[in-house]
DNA sequence: ATGAAATTAGGACGGTTGACCTACAGCCAA
DNA sequence: TTGGCTGTAGGTCAACCGTCCTAATTTCAT
């Protein structure tokens, strides 16, 4: 197998389980476990703990960057693209109730630990918010885009944060459809001056 | 020294670890140290690190309990009250800020570890999501009372997520200013049938 | 004052962690 | 065939964790 495809493997199984146990309780052996390769092995490839941190982070930055450019290519209205963003709420759902979001809890548990990849974690949101920003700014909304990035951004974070406590999808689809509509007011406010 | 001022010593100290650097990552030295007992001493208090995590949450029960308790003997409208609610994000902001929100930080890491206590955590957002709904049904919404305090819920979690990834504190001020103009909103609402 | 009970100190225990090392198998160019 | 390089395996290491035990000290009722 190639180095390449191995290490691909680890970062993924890795971004998995930071997911779901979060980076502290996710240790060299539960990767190696589901991987399927010796620690040793493991070593040769990652040699701390935190240049595996430093992979995930990279690869949900690349992820999420990708899943945004496809969102600006399909094409659709700003105002259609912001949608696509919060139905990541609804898509992702089951995970969001289980373990949260994982780009918040990431920075939260980071923030904690006082790590040094904190900074690249929160770039996750960064790229959010410029792509949301951008979208805002199109809707002719070019004053308060950025503070109506952050609102969408935290709405998100917030419904999330409660969906996980409460395991409350009926919640979530509430505050979704909220959001669609706050929405739409901020475009009929854009297209009236 | 009596028995019960070193355990609430220990509870205190544990509390704010907790806080601070997340549960997992705080070990029952990190507490000693703290409180200056020897670990020997600690295992007289508490058999298990579970047991003290019980007794953290229960002590941020009564917490927040006495807290909501002192904003009902007040005597403010229930608008005040909720307002007070809101005021948390200001007056609590450079925690806030350093470490996310007390409550909602704790129940993502034990939704994630899947512990036992997690309900327990979640208790305390019962706690501020029972007490909102009874101020929105003092202002005549009683309908939507519990969609509207978990609403204000997810708010404060979303702008408490946010603040902490970005240390931004104008960002906070600027959510609650358009929190407190929400608020005022539906309190118009339930005044115009 | 004295003995019992409550409280504290300090260390020992298994177990797990991240980190590290060496040995070896497969491969490919010389 | 040889020898170097890449990739894998398995084990070692010190440090730390939660847990537990015992002995010493303090407290307090009698």
């Amino acid at each position: 197998m190639s180095a390449e495809k191995t290490r691909r493997q680890i970062v993924e199984a890795a971004d998995h389980l930071f997911y779901r146990q979060g980076y502290e309780h996710t240790s060299f052996a539960d990767v190696a476990d589901v991987v399927r390769i010796s620690r040793g092995n493991f070593y040769y490839h990652f040699k701390t703990k935190d240049q595996i941190l430093d992979a995930v982070v990279a690869l949900r930055l690349a992820n999420t960057q990708e899943m945004l450019d496809r969102w600006e290519a399909e094409g659709g209205s700003p105002a259609e693209r912001i949608r696509s963003f919060i139905r990541i709420l609804i898509a992702n759902r089951a995970k969001i109730m289980a373990y949260g979001c994982p780009v918040g809890t990431l920075c939260a548990e980071l923030a904690k630990l006082d790590h040094v990849a904190q900074d690249g974690a929160t770039t996750i949101f960064t790229l959010f918010r410029d792509w949301l920003r951008r979208q805002f700014v199109l809707l002719g909304l070019k004053a308060e885009a950025d503070a109506l990035a952050m609102h969408i951004l935290a709405r998100s974070q917030g419904v999330a944060s409660l969906a996980n406590a409460f395991h409350d999808e009926a919640f979530i689809r509430q505050e979704v459809d909220q959001m669609y509509a706050w929405l739409e007011a901020q475009v009929q406010k854009a297209a009236s001056p």
